[in-house]
DNA sequence: CCGCCTCTTATGTATATACATATTGGCGAA
DNA sequence: TTCGCCAATATGTATATACATAAGAGGCGG
C-alpha cells in the first residue's frame, strides 16, 4: 500500500533495503514474472556498486519470504505466488475491548479442578490422565457481553494455576506472564451457539457465533486450551498481508 | 514441537543457526524472562569463537523474528511474548476438498460484467467507478455444497478477465496464475445464512456459516474481492504457529 | 540544579576476502 | 550410447575490518 515515491526516500534507504524494494516492486509488479531468472549476485553488485556480500544478504532474505528460490549454481528465481499465507493476530480481549473505546470489566463464571477426563485430554492433548483446572470466564464491552471464554489449564504444566483464583485477572494474560510458550495452534470455525453459550452471551440459542480456539505448548508439554465464542456479526478477525514485509 | 536432540545434529548446524537455535531455546524455555539482557555481541563472539558479524546476523534475526528488542549502545532484551500471531493459510478450495478425499466440482452460478456500484466500489477499494466482473460460483465436495465463492474483479486491474468465461475453472487460480499480487486482507466471521446463500448451500436460513472474505491489492490498485461463505460446523480454519520459525 | 556538550559504547551497515558446497555440463572411457 | 568423473560456477557461510549512528554517562558552566 506504501512505495517508495520520492528519490529522497529512496536515497535515505540503506543499499541493503535499496535493493530488496527495486527486486520486490520488480516481482510484484509482474515485471519479473514466475520462473524468471534473477540477475546474478555479481551482476546485481556491479549495477549497485556494492559488494556481492550485500546483495547476497538481500537475496537470502528475499528466499526467505518466499518471493524468489535460490538454487546453486543456477541462479535465483522468482517463485510463483504460494500458498497465500496471512498472518493473523490474536488480541488480549482487554485490549481488544478497549481499542473500540468501550468499558472493559471481566467475571469468572465457574472453577474446577478436576483429573482431567477423556474428553479434556483429547482438548488438551494430554497422554495420561493429569490434575487439569477448567474455567468459563465472561469478558464484557460496556453491558453487553463480548465474549465467552472455556478455558483448561494443565496443572502439571503450570502448578501454580492452582493458587489463583482467577476471580480478577482473566486466565489469558496471566498464563502469559507465567508460562512461556513455544507452539500456538489456532482453529476458527462458526457454530451455533447451544444453550449454555446463548445464555451467556445473551442471544437467542442457535444464532451464529465465532468459535477461536487455541491450544498452547511449552517445551513439547501441552500448557492450554482455550475456546472463544463471540456473537454473532459482533466480532471479525482481521489479516493483512504483504510478502515484501519478510523484511 | 521438534527440538534439536542428539549433539550429532547440532554441530551439522552453522555457527548462524546454532546460535540462533541456541538463543531461541533459552528465551522460549523462560531461562531468560523477558526483559532479561541478552549478552553482548562481542561477549557471544567470543563464547561460541565466532566473529561479531556472525552473532550480529544471528540477533538481527531473532530480533526481526520478535523475540529480542535490540537497544543501540544498551544490548539486546528478550521481549515479552507479543500479540500473539499466527500464519493463517488459506488454501485454494479444490486442494482443500481433495485433501478430504472428496471428489471436487465447479460450477459457475451467475456472471455480470458491469460499471462498479457504490457497493462495489466499498468493496473493493476503488476510488472511481470502473468496470467489474461480478461471479458467484459454487464449490462442490462430492455432492453437497461445500463453499459458496461470490466474487468481483476490477477489469481495470485485469482487463483479461472479461474475455474469460469462468464456466470450467475457479476465477481463484486463475486470478493467481495472470496476477501478482502485493497485499492481501482477511476477514473472518460467523453469519447466519441469508436466503440466497442458504439456498445455494442447500441449508437452512439462518444457519450459522463461516464467511471469509478476501481482498487482494497488486501494485497498490485493487485486483478483487471475494467472500467465501461455507455452511456451517463443515469447516475451520487451523493455524499454527512457532515463534522460532521465524528463521 | 538544570541543561548542554562530549565521550564512550553497542549496535547498524558495508567491504574485501576466503573457503565450502551443491549442481550442471562436458569430456572421456567402458 | 551411457555411465562416471572432473571442472566450472553460483550460492552459502564465515572472517576481519571500517566507519556510521544512536543513546546513555559524566562533566562542566550558568
Amino acid at each position: 500500500m506504501n512505495k517508495m515515491e520520492t528519490v529522497e526516500e529512496r536515497e535515505a534507504m540503506s543499499l541493503h533495503q535499496r535493493i530488496l524494494a527495486d527486486i520486490s516492486e520488480r516481482i510484484l509488479s509482474g515485471e519479473w514474472a514466475p520462473g524468471h531468472r534473477v540477475p546474478f549476485e555479481y551482476e546485481l553488485a556491479q549495477q549497485y556498486g556494492c559488494s556481492r556480500m550485500t546483495v547476497n544478504k538481500a537475496l537470502s532474505q528475499l528466499a526467505k519470504a518466499g518471493l524468489i528460490e535460490r538454487r546453486r549454481r543456477s541462479g535465483s528465481f522468482v517463485r510463483r505466488p504460494q500458498s497465500q499465507a496471512a498472518v493473523l493476530e490474536i488480541h488480549d480481549i482487554k485490549v481488544e475491548v478497549q481499542a473500540l473505546g468501550l468499558p472493559y470489566s471481566y467475571a469468572l463464571i465457574s472453577r474446577q479442578k478436576r483429573k482431567s477426563t477423556a474428553d479434556d485430554r483429547v482438548l488438551l492433548d494430554l497422554k495420561q490422565s493429569t490434575p487439569v483446572l477448567d474455567l468459563t470466564c465472561l469478558h464484557r464491552a460496556g453491558a453487553r457481553p463480548f465474549c465467552l471464554e472455556q478455558r483448561l489449564i494443565s496443572l502439571t504444566a503450570v502448578p501454580e494455576a492452582a493458587d489463583e483464583s482467577f476471580e480478577e485477572a482473566a486466565p489469558g494474560p496471566w498464563l502469559v506472564g507465567h508460562v512461556p510458550w513455544s507452539t500456538a495452534e489456532h482453529r476458527i470455525r462458526a457454530t451455533a451457539a447451544g444453550e449454555e453459550v446463548a445464555a451467556a452471551l445473551e442471544i437467542e440459542a442457535g444464532a451464529a457465533c465465532l468459535a477461536v480456539e487455541r491450544r498452547t505448548w511449552s517445551a513439547d508439554h501441552p500448557v492450554t486450551q482455550v475456546r472463544f465464542t463471540y456473537p454473532g456479526d459482533s466480532h471479525m478477525l482481521v489479516a493483512r498481508f504483504t510478502p515484501s514485509d519478510g523484511s
